[in-house]
DNA sequence: GGTGAACCGTACTGTACAGTTCGGTTTATT
DNA sequence: AATAAACCGAACTGTACAGTACGGTTCACC
């Protein structure tokens, strides 16, 4: 059903095409994208989709077989595209800063705008499909979370810290970092926290978070 | 518009009537609630809602307005309901103590499944209403938050704890009460906590808030 | 310059919904 | 028993939607 063998584009045969249809795919979820962060998933319609795209609704329906399968879609990049964010790090000698550093990242993109719609659809669309949830969950656990993990743990061997549990302290750093922005935050009861904020929410937490695993004997 | 004067229903003229159409309007209520939480705003409908009822529809709008009227009712009672689980507290001479115990209530209480899919319909609706996301967050934020803050202002001021901010250190309470059990939870990925686990939560967080708060100076 | 796939526009099917209307019926007050 | 308010059931209005059908059109490739 995928282009079997075909010369296409002018540009000859690489191993990735420049793709015919993938970009008229990236540009549907694109504008679905739009119109599903403006007006949630049961308040857009494919109509207003296909719409502002341009093209016609069976165009739309040729490239997703449903409107449930278009959202996922959108969801899944949009997944990718925040797993992105998270860099990778190896610990310095210097700790408190790794984590300062570390923090500002995962608060930086768990509270930009996009990430905070996405939350709110899924989170308005975790009764019919729970799979979206578990992806979401896991690229802010693993991939902004395992990092976390594994930093500690070379640290808690190293003995800079004391946290023998070192997915619990994850979790601890986490708690601290997100504060109650992003509570707030999914409510719209706030807005894209400033530098200086997000600095500050930064700092203490990891000032408690070492105050606590830092130097005496914890849990 | 609303009864004159008029004896009713046997019992004699209180203050408090017994009240004819409240009982209904209190079971209409009831039931939409139920539907309400078990598909979502979009996915109810007012005809599923008067028929799982018993009456009719007209009925249904002769106590509401309209969909939207009715669940901002629900979403207005149940936010009562939730602020009724928090007690008055008075703190003791056992700092420690009091903050468990009034963590442990208000984990418990944000954590319940009527909280959490309150919450849920709450971010679903944010766009369309954001009065209810105010109206949840002032229940959370004062009920349950404000008794904090007076408490903690009194710790400080009795010497108790080093927390200059009582406002920013009942933040940091919170964040770690809650951990990321609801956060979790909102994502439909993780059941009603067990009192084991939830203790544990509410322990560790004293725990870690003592050690900054505690003794040393802080912030 | 011809073949076929992708596309467009538009109209259609069938369904579902919010909110209304209305004639008949219960129920409570006098 | 008479009066009026509340209620029932069921049909109805108008709208909006997901998804499909189809004849005509572009456009890439041979």
């Amino acid at each position: 059903m995928e282009m079997p063998t075909k010369t296409l584009k002018g540009a000859a045969t690489f191993k990735e095409a420049p793709t015919f249809k993938d970009q008229r795919r990236e540009r549907i979820i694109q504008v679905a994208r739009s119109v599903f962060y403006e007006v949630g998933y049961a308040g857009a319609s494919m109509s207003m989709i296909s719409s502002r795209l341009g093209g016609s609704k069976a165009t739309l329906y040729a490239y997703f077989n449903s409107k449930e399968d278009l959202f996922e879609a959108i969801i899944r990049e949009q997944c990718g595209q925040i797993a992105d964010l998270f860099l990778a790090h190896t610990g310095t000698d210097d700790l408190r800063a790794t984590l300062a550093v570390m923090g500002r990242e995962l608060l930086t993109a768990i509270m930009s705008d996009e990430a905070v719609r996405t939350f709110q659809l899924i989170v308005e669309e975790s009764h019919r499909n729970p799979q979206l949830a578990e992806m979401f969950h896991n690229v802010i656990q693993s991939q902004g979370g395992s990092n976390l993990v594994n930093l500690l743990q070379a640290a808690h061997a190293r003995g800079q810290i004391n946290a023998p549990n070192s997915q619990e302290a994850a979790m601890v750093l986490k708690s601290l970092i997100f504060g109650d922005c992003h509570f707030k935050r999914i409510m719209n009861l706030a807005a894209q926290p400033t530098e200086a904020h997000l600095s500050r929410q930064v700092d203490l937490a990891v000032d408690i978070f070492m105050a606590y695993y830092g130097s005496k004997s914890a849990g």
